[in-house]
DNA sequence: GAGTTTGAAACT
DNA sequence: CAGTTTCAAACTC
């Protein structure tokens, strides 16, 4: 945890040359693209948290801040000549991101990453070979600070032939640093597809520190990376995204729409009303969530560093959904364009394979479905005023965004004092309120190899549910809905958690719960397959169907959790990937580890069962971009390429997870 | 999309 | 701490 904090502000703070970006082409092009100063607002992120926040409190003021410095910076990569280039090459999006990888925590898995990045430089792996190092962020983007790190990754991406990622041991610097930046991102992307309409196939945030709490940096550096799937699938592991990103999404389409060809300074005011900021400590864990899906799907690194205080969430780290989200979108603006980002051309393995056909509808049900509720809240609150537990937006710790259908709510920045107030008192009242609802026995379970060890149950819910109609077989039951099993410390009546009954019986449940499932499953799945085929396509390419995402694990936890029947991500993995990350501490992180294996485990067998729709179908596309997959990490993939992957994989997990803070502390000022 | 069901959160 | 109410998500039709 330490260290990645240590490794981030230190790149953070190593000052950047802003003569050299000023005198970059990029830098003059974006110059001359808008007269509006994209410096200034880059710069200014002080004036834009003037703006929208007034007196932001630590915990969200990160937030803020970097969405605008991103925005900015997303704006100039997007400008840069690069990028015009890119769309030459018509490659579907190749925005390139840059990346460093980071590495923190754990070295271990940047190390991972490196390797595979180059073992599967743009050229060699398919998927890749598409992209095309646009732009480079340059770190005198970030006027900021700078990290001298961040400026040489840059610098180091240029030099990368193809542009294909480039990841190296510099690195560190990205990954994880607030959630907003997957915001700032977001930013781009929708600057990208809305107003040049490029395409960002593949490009996926790539991770983030778990340690999103962190904050600090100053700068914000971004740095965009095209990695090769597998990459970038390790990557993923740890890495998630916040909600914000999804969220801004949203909003960012708003003001796309509105503002298409804005100016920088458009693009950050976009960014900032859309922006979400993650309530410190609280929304960690919800934003993690979406990494997994991300992971696989998209192929983007990013790292930046923010201005001001930032915290890191763990999820902020990664948005997985958002980035689906606005891959999609660009894949949905390139098709609708013809003759620029051919989704054809888009790297494969990057993203998408349900996306593609895409049309917007999809996306919208993508989010919707993977995303929906789960990775990036939206809630409907009417009397509550998204200020007590009720509001899912704010028990995430996240501020509510346009997407959300409250009414007269108060979980905005603008009402910070208001939120942090009420946190503090619901807090008061329990202090575990926000912390994350499902807890991992990580020693339990990674130690013990056992089957029994395995088991779902291996996680539990911290208070337990008290389910009385339900049978904890609905989403009623938070004990279910967190994909875990019931504990001695339910109430729950008549208790059939498929993940595990309170009395202890789990495989078993598991089992029957499965054949039901299942049955439900196949018919989705068939549908689903009637209304993607076009999807399947892109799937039917084994080589980017398997680096981008392993298959195996997805497919068992499709199989085996409830949710992942309904193409939603289960909610667990928000609460694990997201939650566990960001608050809890270690044990949490672990437990998520530890979750993982038990649902390979009681999935793995059935992988073989499964019908061989399933295996093809548009759903693995669904798994790839499930959290679950994330957790799972199945050893053994047809292609000894995926089986390389995964195993990093594996290993990414663990770092990941490790490297999730704790449950982030309360103290704003952290 | 409206209405119902459910159980957590909040309140007493 | 238990009982009740409030609330919003989950679910059903």
């Amino acid at each position: 945890m330490d260290k990645p904090q240590k490794k981030s502000t230190s790149q953070i703070e190593t000052p950047t040359p802003k003569s050299k970006f000023e005198d970059s082409p990029v830098f003059n092009y974006i110059n001359n693209l808008s007269p509006i100063e994209q410096v200034k607002s880059i710069s200014t992120v002080q004036s834009f948290s003037s703006l929208s926040f007034t007196s932001p409190p630590p915990v969200f003021t990160s937030p803020h801040v970097n969405s605008h410095h991103r925005e900015s910076r997303f704006f100039r990569c997007h400008n840069s000549v690069d990028r015009s280039k890119a769309l030459e090459y018509g490659s579907a999006s190749k925005e390139v991101v840059v990346a460093s990888v980071d590495v923190d925590l754990n070295k271990d898995v940047s190390l991972e990453e490196d390797e595979t990045s180059d073992s599967q430089t743009p050229d060699d792996s398919p998927s890749t070979g598409d992209f095309v190092t646009e732009e480079l962020l340059a770190p005198s983007d970030t006027p900021r600070g700078d990290n001298g790190a961040s400026s040489e990754d840059v610098q180091e991406e240029n030099e990368t032939p193809g542009g294909g990622r480039l990841i190296a041991d510099a690195a560190e610097l990205l990954v994880f640093r607030s959630p907003n930046d997957s915001e700032a991102f977001q930013c781009l992307v929708d600057k990208i597809s809305s107003s040049e309409r490029r395409f960002c196939a593949g490009v996926k945030p790539i991770k983030q520190p778990n340690d999103i709490p962190v904050i600090g940096s100053s700068n914000e550096n971004v740095t965009l990376a095209v990695l090769p799937n597998e990459s970038v699938l390790n990557l993923h592991r740890g890495s998630m995204r916040r909600r914000c990103l999804d969220f801004e999404v949203p909003g960012k389409r708003k003001k796309d729409i509105a503002d298409d060809q804005q100016t920088v300074c458009d693009n950050k005011a976009a960014c900032e009303s859309s922006v979400r900021c993650v309530v410190p400590g609280i929304g960690l864990h919800l934003n993690a969530i979406a990494m997994s899906s991300r992971d696989t799907e998209i192929n983007i690194i990013h790292e930046y560093t923010v201005t001001g205080e930032i915290q890191k969430s763990s999820s902020g780290s990664t948005t997985p959904i958002h980035s689906q989200d606005i891959v999609r979108e660009t894949l949905d603006q390139a098709e609708s364009e013809p003759g620029e980002g051919q989704a054809a051309e888009v790297p494969k393995g990057l993203v998408f394979e349900e996306l593609n056909p895409g049309s917007l509808k999809k996306k919208t049900r993508m989010s919707e479905q993977a995303g929906e509720g789960e990775s990036c809240k939206r809630c409907n609150c009417k009397k509550s005023k998204c200020l007590k537990l009720y509001c899912e937006c704010f028990a995430a710790g996240v501020y509510c965004i346009e997407p959300c259908s409250c009414v007269d709510c108060f979980n905005k920045p603008i009402h910070e004092d208001t939120v942090l107030a009420t946190r503090k008192q619901i807090e008061s009242r329990n202090p575990l309120a926000f912390a994350p609802k499902v807890i991992r026995n990580a020693d339990s379970i990674i130690e013990a190899g056992d089957d029994a060890s395995k088991t779902p149950a291996s996680a539990r819910h911290k208070r337990g549910c008290n389910c009385k109609k339900s049978s904890c077989l609905k989403k009623y039951c938070e004990c279910y809905q967190g994909g875990v099993g019931c504990s001695i410390n339910c109430r729950c009546e008549g208790c059939k958690n498929a993940f595990g009954r309170k009395d202890g019986s789990l495989l078993v449940i598991m089992e029957s719960k499965e054949e039901e499932d299942r049955e439900t499953y196949d018919k989705r799945i068939a549908k689903i397959q009637n209304n993607s085929e076009v999807s399947k396509e892109v799937e039917q390419n084994p080589s980017s169907d398997q680096p981008l995402t392993p298959l195996p694990p997805y497919r068992h936890m499709v199989v085996h959790q409830p949710f992942l029947s309904k193409n939603r991500l289960p909610p667990t993995q928000f609460f694990l990937g997201a939650g566990s990350s960001s608050r809890k501490p270690d044990s949490d992180l672990t437990q998520s580890w530890n979750e993982k294996k038990p649902l390979e485990t009681v999935t793995e067998d059935k992988t073989e069962d499964m019908p061989d729709v399933l295996l093809n179908s548009p759903i693995a596309t669904i798994k790839a971009i499930s959290p679950n997959s994330k957790r799972v990490s199945p050893p053994h993939l047809g292609s000894s390429e995926s089986g390389s992957i995964l195993g990093k994989r594996s290993n990414g997990r663990k770092l990941i997870l490790r490297s999730i803070p704790a449950f982030p502390s309360l103290n704003p000022n952290q």
